[in-house]
DNA sequence: CCAATTACTTGACGCTTAGTCAATATTTAA
DNA sequence: TTAAATATTGACTAAGCGTCAAGTAATTGG
């Protein structure tokens, strides 16, 4: 019987290997000329077996962009794990976040695609529920250290906003940052030299915005920064080359 | 002579028509079964005619997004004219775009899909330039406003931070929401029962951030809202059943 | 008013690709 | 060893994009 746990193991091994193709293949050709065919001829898969796995080609995506939500999970509690103020918890999450990305650039291109309602109801339920599961719990990890701050008495927030609202603002404001750099859009020519290096700022913005103490007249996040990078990151900015 | 001014005019009107048809199928049954057949039978026109308008079915997506972005344009302009502080104008725009965006819910829908760069670059150079001068036109509409604050010394920028990065601040915290908004994530799941009014908390906290006076806590931001929605769009915040 | 020319319109056709499924090969279990 | 179960294949169907030769309508000049 130790077949079919061969077995498992296998057929979870080619699901990888075929997610990673069509993650290759996006980057290279685009969605547009993302084509089946080409994903079994370079898994060495025929069609039918690529089937097997996935009911269209938007499910491939929607299982794509699940993968990669799950390791930005990761990035996001590495980054709240942070020996630190829950403020400094949240700007290593944002690093972390902005690391995630860069090392991940078709996670945002997935991103766009699925987004779409068109594209994503192609996929089938169950597909569907596992990316929903990963967001949500990124959408905790976030507003965990947000709750931290309330409790710990670190920002009251206004009557009637709520800690979601401000995790959206946080979300928002990176999403929109992350949707603008990995599309076609010419930051340059909008005056936008270093759109990563705004996303900071704006964050900081957001929560002094909102009273979250220390504010940043009263504590150097730039020093946090680096700190933040070599506690919890020293591999991933290394090869960004951000030490 | 007076036939081929007849003609362009015919010509222009066809176009139209080709675009508020693929608008309102784009709506009805979404990107993926959105086909050039379908457009050509309702527009009453066949497949070849078309095609003298538009090179390929993701042109007349770049091109159904210029015309919105225009839109939106007029929407922005109107709010930058409203009497008062340039924060005030500034939270009109927002307001404005805003109600834009609801009143037009196929335009996030094609900024989705058209953000892609493999679907933008099937369109021809053309269209693709038409659609960066409407963006571009937005991004001044709006980073004239805070130049405005800057020169009347309302706003204080931190060293090394630019009026560009700031507008680039607002634009993504919006470009989010509304992506978010637009698309299949289920918002209410999250914890967020009103987007839209998360979208005007964080704006002005973010605005509060940078200092930009007079401050939420300086100013009943509350009441000037009425008076935007009152003195600048009428007519739209009656429809959309806001005052 | 008619013929020649120009401009517009058409839809059948070629080609690519998503997704299916009957036939084939492989593995398992008795 | 062999029959049943399972996995794999790729030819095939259907559908849609984009083309283009042929047909139709408008315009112009005589």
């Amino acid at each position: 019987m130790a077949a079919s746990e061969r077995k498992k193991r296998e057929y979870a091994q080619r699901e990888d290997l075929i997610i990673h193709t069509a993650r290759k293949l996006l980057l290279d050709v685009g969605y547009l000329d993302l084509n089946m065919d080409r994903i079994a001829e370079v898994t060495e898969y025929s069609k039918g077996t690529i089937y097997q796995h996935f009911s269209c080609k938007e499910e491939i995506l929607v299982a794509m962009l699940s993968e990669s939500a799950e390791k930005a999970g990761k990035f996001l509690l590495r980054g709240s794990n942070l020996k630190g103020k829950p403020r400094e918890r949240m700007a290593a999450m944002a690093l972390g976040y902005d690391l995630f990305v860069c090392l991940n650039p078709d996670h945002f291109k997935a991103k766009l695609l699925v987004q779409n309602e068109s594209i994503m109801r192609k996929a089938s339920p169950t597909f569907q529920k596992k990316l929903d599961a990963c967001n949500l719990n990124n959408m905790h990890i976030v507003s965990g250290v947000l709750r931290d701050a309330v409790t710990e008495g670190h920002v009251k927030l206004k009557k009637g906003v709520t800690p979601e609202e401000v995790a959206f603002g946080l979300w928002t404001g990176a999403l929109g940052a992350y949707v603008l750099m990995s599309s076609e859009v010419n930051l340059h020519a909008l005056g936008i030299t270093d759109p990563r290096k705004a996303v900071w700022e704006n964050m900081h913005a957001l929560l002094d915005g909102f009273g979250w103490r220390p504010l940043s007249k009263e504590l150097d996040y730039e020093q946090t920064r680096s700190r933040i990078l070599k506690e919890v990151f020293p591999k991933e900015s290394a090869q960004m080359g951000m030490l």
